[in-house]
DNA sequence: CGCTCAATTGAGCAGATGCTCAACAAGTTG
DNA sequence: CAACTTGTTGAGCATCTGCTCAATTGAGCG
């Protein structure tokens, strides 16, 4: 392969190691699949990590520093209400759950991994920082008060967590727009009524 | 090792075989660690099931099915109310998290192994449908109403799964008890304070 | 006893894996 | 030009994987 500036191989490897560890999984994603995909040698990937177990949490990294980046981007020019639903829609249309691929896979391989391990516990925790300032901001702005938003961050975003994880169930009966509706439910119960009066008009069933 | 009537030695494997799964994960669990611990030769597994994804999914199988139908039994002699409560204590109170261990572990590999993506599928709708009789239960013995015991038992199933998910993060923040009470709190949110009520006396905070 | 057949063995094959290391290539500097 | 640094190669080793198959054991039976 053409020669390369070290920080440009090293970025472009870890993007390979991305693609490879969402076809194959964690545990299954090899070097080989690395360097097979950049036409590369084996040596050079070793040249720029210590390990393989290393490079794989640097990918994991990259990847959910940038998930969650971007929703805090997307969310910092809303309103608190039109944040939350933008949140269920981000989760919704992921085409083919690139995301929540990775990130179950991710939250499952951490048990065996204490690189992994680590990259999770700070990404987990910084996601539910973020959600619970959606709603803290939300509860400022008017909407019916209700829990700590800290709690209620936890609720949302454990069911988040389960929802994507049964709708990545092949053949079961939990799809995208279920997940989307039972989402948005949660939020009227936790925020009150105000929410979807807030925001689209629908009538509140409870 | 002393010969073996062959049914016995099959549950003797799979029972090998769970244990590997829990120790090393789906993954990484191979047939060398089954007959390494029963010091028994490779050729025996093979001789009862044709692959080790075969067996693999047959102890998942075994598994989740002995998960399911312990909880059944337990809540078929209990009310409604404290049959969602022994519920929520059940899914707190497994030690080590082994159930968890292995539901999340295959509810991931499920998405590259199609053996356990139909147990999988057949264990989430199992699980699901157990809670909805739950809840109708519930709704019948004049708790106060609230949605349809379907779409109340997706989010209590699935916010179960991502508290435990979020739980076996090592180092994370979420602990088992903080689990319990948003499970809790989220049964009074559904069903309204009527459960609280009938069931421990708390107050309701909403 | 011999016969039969299921239970059991384990060396060994073919493939995959992470990683090393001596060699080479190509820029940069003096 | 040489000297030096950095990027790059790929054969090869040690280890693990699932699985095969010819051979052995042993219990039950006539």
């Amino acid at each position: 392969m053409a020669r390369l500036a070290g920080e440009e191989r090293r970025k472009q490897i870890i993007e390979a190691a991305q693609t490879a560890i969402l076809d194959r999984g964690l545990a299954q994603a090899a070097t080989r699949d690395v360097t097979r995909a950049l036409g590369v040698g084996s040596g050079l990937l070793h040249h720029y990590f210590p390990s393989w177990l290393d490079l794989r949490a640097q990918a994991v990294q990259l990847a959910v520093d940038r998930e969650i980046s971007e929703v805090q981007v997307s969310t910092s020019s809303l309103g608190a209400s039109e944040s939350l639903t933008y949140l269920i829609s981000w989760m919704v249309e992921d085409e083919d759950m690139r995301h929540w691929r990775l990130w179950l896979n991710a939250m499952d391989e951490a048990h065996r991994d204490p690189r992994l391990a680590k990259v999770m516990t700070s990404a987990v925790q910084r996601w539910h920082e973020m959600v619970k300032e959606l709603i803290a901001r939300a509860q400022k702005e008017g909407i019916c008060p209700g829990d700590d938003p800290a709690i209620v961050a936890w609720r949302l975003t454990a069911l988040m967590d389960g929802l994507a994880g049964m709708a990545l169930i092949e053949g079961g009966s939990m799809t995208l727009e279920k997940a989307r509706n039972l989402l948005t439910k949660q939020l009227t119960l936790e925020l009150g009524a105000d929410f979807n009066n807030n925001q689209a008009g629908m009538n509140s069933s409870l």
